[in-house]
DNA sequence: ATCGATAAGCGAAAGGCTTTCGTTTATCGT
DNA sequence: ACGATAAACGAAAGCCTTTCGCTTATCGAT
């Protein structure tokens, strides 16, 4: 086939097919993305570099989808919670693309945005040399490990019937597996609000 | 080739290459592991199920060689640093290994374990009902992010030279890469423990 | 207006990967 | 003694990513 008199492929159009299918089977390949977009393995080349940055261009995507808005006025706390949850919030809209993100360096500038803010509210907090890049790293750390708690199985840990009564006894108290999810993502915002906020008095005085 | 007198494979020795490959290259597969003990990929499955398998055998290796030591009278703050600190030994060792699991689920026994002393240890400190699951989720998020942050390039966020001002001037307080990620932990880590006591505190009233 | 460079499609194929299958022969339990 | 199991092998099926050469439309420069 020549050259067509439009063109068949759009990079949105491949980014979301590749986010359909990362939705629906957790994976994409290329072979399975061009079949959805109708046109060839091979095309897609002539757009992209490969499949890593087909990876990046979801992971801007979704970030885009999910913007957070810091008001003049704000707390730096309600500051951090806006930025982690529509971090979060990203995620929890494709579950299954987070562990394929983990692998790869971060590249998007709106996520790079994202950190910037993330120090800015830190600064303003009132964190200083080493304890803010420290801190950006928990922050991350935490956003990131509940990205992926997001894609875990239903029941993240399955022990035997017999033997560890305490874990079994806690989970009998999570409820259902989305409510699980939630309640502890607002519980680990919340210890990480506080541990900050704690931090802070201590260093002041 | 019959039945070798003497077993060319065992699990310990498949173990042990499959890590060695992890270490060296980030990444490892059976043609490699297969090359690297001198057998042939085939005869690998008279032993494991399959690469799945070898990757959750890795998990238990590595935890198994960070143990961590909780005495009689010991503190729950204490016991959830040497827990969490073990987890997070292990995969410093093995920095390249933590980004490979993340899709799997847990199965192994001893990493079961660790969580059952886990909530041991919240169900000491006061923690109740819904909010034991909620903190076990916290601390697992928390300590799979700082593992997943070893394997990291050593430029974590690199923003150009303008822009981002904040995050740039966070980043020339940070030190060399290694130090950074020890700093960050620990930091990390009393964040999470302050925030835990000030949520039981602030519970109690 | 022409004409070369670039763009955008295609099929074929190279070279990786995991896993299965059939074959061979040693070991072990009854 | 002998049948079942165990542990090696090679071959091959069926995925995957990426590259290459080919075709032809579009666009910019002369």
């Amino acid at each position: 086939m020549p050259r067509p008199l439009v063109p068949l492929i759009s990079i949105d159009a491949l980014v979301t097919a590749a986010l359909e299918l990362v939705d629906e089977a957790g994976d994409f390949s290329l072979p399975k993305l061009a079949k959805r977009i109708g046109v060839s393995q091979s095309s897609i080349y002539n757009h992209v570099s490969g499949r890593e940055e087909i990876l990046e261009l979801m992971r801007g995507r979704i970030i885009a989808q999910s913007p957070y808005t810091l008001h003049e006025g704000m707390d730096w706390e309600d500051a951090l919670r806006a930025i982690v949850r529509s971090y979060r919030d990203a995620f929890a809209r494709h579950p299954r693309l987070a562990p394929l993100l983990v692998l790869q360096t971060v590249q998007d500038d709106q996520v790079l945005a994202l950190y910037e803010n993330l120090a800015v509210a830190l600064e303003t907090a009132g964190f200083q040399g080493q304890d803010v890049v420290s801190a950006i790293s928990t922050i991350d750390s935490f956003a990131l490990g509940f990205a992926l708690d997001l894609a875990a199985p239903d029941v993240v840990w399955a022990p035997p019937v017999h033997g560890y009564p305490a874990l079994t006894q806690a989970l009998t108290h999570a409820g259902p597996p989305d409510r699980r999810g939630e309640a502890a993502f607002d519980f680990g915002l919340e210890i990480l609000v506080a541990g900050l906020r704690s931090r802070l008095k201590s260093s002041v005085l």
